[in-house]
DNA sequence: TTTCCCAATTGATCTAGATCAATTATTGGG
DNA sequence: CCCAATAATTGATCTAGATCAATTGGGAAA
């Protein structure tokens, strides 16, 4: 099947749905996503021109390989998965991202969004019009560097993939892959111990280079140890030091 | 050993290897270059800033880890491999850079250098302070939208390498490792089949995530399949179609 | 030129993780 | 609530590529 903006259904703007008009001014990511670090009166310059989009349900695309590239997009609540498709229409994932990351940025250059992204349960979103902010960026020396950051943190975030897809065990890239989400959770203010996996083993395996079949074995294995416990989509951390200690220096 | 700016000899400034002041404006790669695309009279601002350092030699570092952020790095002639050492010590290749690539973006949001960069062979570059652009991004538009762009590049770049380490056959891997090198070396005006390989069997093993003896083997075989000739260092295409199609769609 | 030292190649064997196969949850649609 | 489709687990086997081992080749120093 070929996904297009079509199939993929937009959850009516029903009243239930609807959020309130949110700032970055009073939103609670502020210290994380793109206002890290500005003052109050440019917060607003970014709140004019930022987008509080309604809602999408699992399974939406917020873009489409090919889409013009109009905007990057900062997550408020829910998850994304960013993924390719290759030769043979397999899809090949490149990400998973949570609240207060913003993704696109790899589109900037074509011109056009070269993967798909899709939310992996119910999302809203700030749509970030990217003509706009390089003209803030030009008018607020402190709002340039932090999109200069954001660009570097995602170049750094994809060499420690680099690394671990290339170097690392299974069991050590699950152990990576737990910890990773364990780091961003807490970092959100949720639990660094037990939390959600918003994504399917098969979509694990997948990002992490290996079979689903040997994602399932490594749980099944770090649950006789005694690393954590996992029953269906909830994880919780049982033995932090001993999941730190096979990611190695990453995470 | 521990590696240290001490331990590493800087060339000295003999006056057969002091290079010309080289302009952007007279520079063969500023089309490919941070310049692409830029006026001249925005060219000339760009000039006053960048400092063109004398060459360095083979096995020189341009930074180490640790060190504070200062600059970006514009390769001129030669080419720098960009690695990091895992907690074992070991080498983790996270690129090859040649002329008219820019490297070092990893470090602006740590504003510390979080690799090593170190040149192959003799090389020549352009010193990019990164304080300096950054006031230039703001007074030049076309210049800022070609930062992003560079940055952007880089994002997408690191995303082929992703799929390529994480889904690729050892064949395929080395396939769209030379490919990727002919398509750079053509830009750059040089031959697209008949090349140098600055970097041993062992580095391109390292980069790949294959072991050195697999790396000979697979060249082995590509010569047998008369795909490809490599005689130690030159590699020289012959069946570039065959090479493409190992490729899929990458490169 | 000779010697030393790595880099590269080639062969033999081993193994982590893939693939194939079967079974047992789960989930979502009607 | 039921059923069909899908996700996850577990077991058995296979294989691409790692590892171990030995040999050859080439370049730099004296």
């Amino acid at each position: 099947m070929t996904i297009t903006k079509e199939n993929t259904k937009e959850i009516a703007g029903r009243s239930i749905f609807r959020s309130p008009r949110v700032s970055c001014v009073t939103c609670s990511l502020s210290e994380l996503c793109l206002p890290r670090g500005l003052k109050k009166e440019n917060l607003d310059k970014l709140d004019y021109i930022i987008k509080n989009s309604p809602p999408i349900a699992k399974g939406n695309h917020l873009y489409l390989p090919g889409d013009d590239f109009k905007s990057l997009f900062a997550i408020r609540t829910g998850s994304v998965k960013v993924y390719v498709l290759d030769k043979n229409g397999e899809e090949q994932i490149i990400g998973f991202y949570f609240p207060g990351e913003v993704i696109g940025f790899d589109a900037i250059n074509k011109e056009k969004y070269i993967c798909y992204a899709i939310a992996l349960e119910t999302l809203s979103y700030c749509k970030l019009p990217f003509e706009k902010m390089s003209l803030i960026c030009a008018e607020i020396p402190e709002f340039q560097d932090q999109m200069f950051r954001l660009l570097s943190d995602e170049i750094s975030t994809e060499h420690d993939l680099i690394l671990t897809l290339s170097k690392r065990t299974a069991d050590e890239k699950l152990a990576i892959f737990i910890m990773s989400l364990s780091n961003r959770f807490a970092k959100l203010g949720y639990s660094s111990t037990v939390f959600n996996l918003p994504m399917s083993r098969q979509e694990i395996g997948n990002y992490l280079g290996l079979a689903v079949e040997t994602v399932s074995r490594v749980f099944t294995k770090f649950k006789r140890t005694e690393l954590l416990d996992v029953d269906k989509k909830i994880l919780s951390i049982k033995d932090k030091d001993a999941l730190h200690a096979l990611c190695g220096y990453n995470k």
